[in-house]
DNA sequence: CTGTTAGCGCTTTCAT
DNA sequence: ATGAAAGCGCTAACAG
């Protein structure tokens, strides 16, 4: 069918050998040679199949995507990683695979997966902190970057948000806005970021001097529904909170509508700040003010680390950090107000 | 590394050839042989490379999906599908391949992609109507799925629901709450789906007997600016419309705002409805009644279609019209109250 | 039932 | 500077 090499080394009069060389760039061919083969190859409309190149180079120009947490990857979040990973990989003509497995037995279960398919790296999205195998990821001879789950290893690093920062940052706005009791609706403990997210929380409460509880603290599990019923415990236990700080959006939206049920007007009465700035967090209202995290950027430094590694055996992996943005909206404002008129 | 076909043939002490029949479950191997074979197998971890597999076979146990609008990938609506693409493609032991091209010059070029690299077919998404190859996919020999854009050929199909239907559900939806001035907003005309909505929406009204002015209908693009502008426009322009069509969520949310800014009660005084059904339809306020389309289904039919036109060199591609149904929620109601209390 | 031989399309020593 | 030969890991005739 398509065109093979032998077909332009026929063509051209050349060897196979030769013909290679000549395709790849090789110096020690004559620029003639060079160019009387690169004009068969295009008339043959020849291009390298890159399965057979695989077989015997052994390089892998490609890279998976495990995603590990169904519920996380229908969401934006994912989406904006994937395209910014789909950039990053095309420029560097690399390939990208999307594996579904919900859960992965062991970390060798999955480097057979990839090798066998000549997959030179993989990066993991959705673990969760209480997976077994986690341990050995760093251990692992292959290339693999996790996101936001700290893992370091002479193979295998990681990419996240600075979240502790990230919930300084709504801390420091709602106090700035006049607020001292803030209360917390976390996700659940199986996530990093659950953990950074309420360190954060704490070290601002902390800095700030601000009257604190173990009560202010909810954990959800970053479903809508956590975030309803933390915002109805949080403010049944704690009437004093006047502002609450959501680990994200999804959740915060919950609580949005359920202080509105329950008479509170946002943000005269109570504000929120959600984590993530999905696409929706804009639509609902009020808009949600909330912690930006850049995932296309995301997506991109996560695969040009791994391409990386994949390209330089002796490349120590650098854990990627990306910074957090607050995103000021509609759902936060100064503390004090009266009541508002609620529907 | 990894131990190959031959490592198992020595350690079982049987040929090459026996071990991959044995392996392969070719019926010519005797019950004793393909035990002793798997044991060896097994005890080296062994795992068939399928890039040499491939080379051999030419079998081509990848997809690839070209998701050309990097606007319609960036929110839910791909996602789903991705995620039932992956499901579906699990299934049958294959891969999934993702690619980026904003823009493919040629589907040669595209079909040059896929082969060099061992994919059997791809699921195309995000085509527009003026793309000027778009003429040749029906004729190309690759298999080929192409989302909410009709293309039929002897290796080439597509997927959608149907998008008259859906119109038609939304108005009759409208019609029986009691609305008789129902004006639309529609997608840009590059996009198939738009036309269908529209015909959907003119049918629908002239089976009901509905007044109709040409100006009902206003031009967006899809994104929420359009859907803003789409109902400013068309209430300035004919103040006694009660209700909106309008052809995409996100569209829908623009109408939303920009009524309620114009101080227009929803529903009480228009009721809107929306298509997708994305995430964020039921975050807004009120929550968007909408068409729902089901992306996930939506995914796996397409992978389903396309997986059985690699197996089968013959098979005749099936189009798939997928349902899609009303979700009424908060934003649409009967006509005629009197103007509710806007904020 | 099993093994021998060839070859997929390409790169890579090793000669010349 | 160019070519012959070997081989990546596997499957597929074709014999026996």
């Amino acid at each position: 069918m398509a065109a093979t090499i032998k077909d332009v080394a026929r063509l051209s009069g050349f060897s196979v050998t030769t013909v290679s060389r000549a395709l790849n760039g090789h110096s020690d061919v004559s620029e003639e040679t060079r160019k009387k083969i690169m004009e068969a190859a295009q008339a043959l409309n020849y291009v390298p199949n890159r399965v057979a190149q695989q077989l015997v180079t052994k390089r892998a120009n490609a890279i998976g995507l495990y995603s590990l947490d169904r519920e996380t990857f229908q969401n934006q979040f994912i989406t904006l990683m994937i395209a910014g990973m789909m950039d990053e990989v095309t420029i560097h003509d690399f390939n990208l695979l999307l594996f579904a497995t919900q859960r992965l037995q062991t970390a060798e279960e999955m480097i057979m997966q990839c090798r066998q398919r000549g997959i030179g790296g993989a990066i993991i999205s959705g673990v969760r902190l209480d997976e077994a195998w986690l341990g050995d990821l760093p251990k692992v001879d292959f290339p693999l970057v996790v996101v936001d789950v700290p893992v370091q290893g002479p193979r295998a690093t990681y990419v996240s948000v600075d979240n502790v920062l990230g919930a300084q940052k709504a801390i420091d706005h709602l106090v700035s806005l006049g607020h001292r009791q803030i209360g917390m609706i976390n996700g659940h403990s199986g996530a990093w970021v659950s953990h950074q997210r309420l360190a954060g929380y704490q070290q601002a409460v902390r800095a700030h001097g601000l009257p604190w509880k173990e009560s202010y603290v909810f954990e959800g599990d970053f479903s809508k529904e956590s975030g309803r019923k933390g915002a109805e415990h949080l403010l049944k236990v704690n009437p004093e909170l006047t502002a609450l700080f959501v680990a994200s959006d999804l959740m915060a939206v919950g609580a949005l509508e359920q202080l509105q049920a329950m008479g509170y007007a946002v943000p005269e009465q109570i504000s929120v700040v959600g984590f993530d700035d999905q696409d929706f967090a804009i639509h609902v209202s009020p808009p949600l003010t909330t912690i930006r995290q850049e995932m296309y950027t995301f997506g991109r430094l996560a695969a040009r680390e791994l391409i990386q590694m994949i390209g330089d055996p002796s490349y120590i992996p650098q854990h990627v950090d990306l910074p957090c943005t607050l995103v000021p909206r509609g759902s936060t404002g100064p503390v004090g107000r009266t009541r508002g008129c609620s529907s």
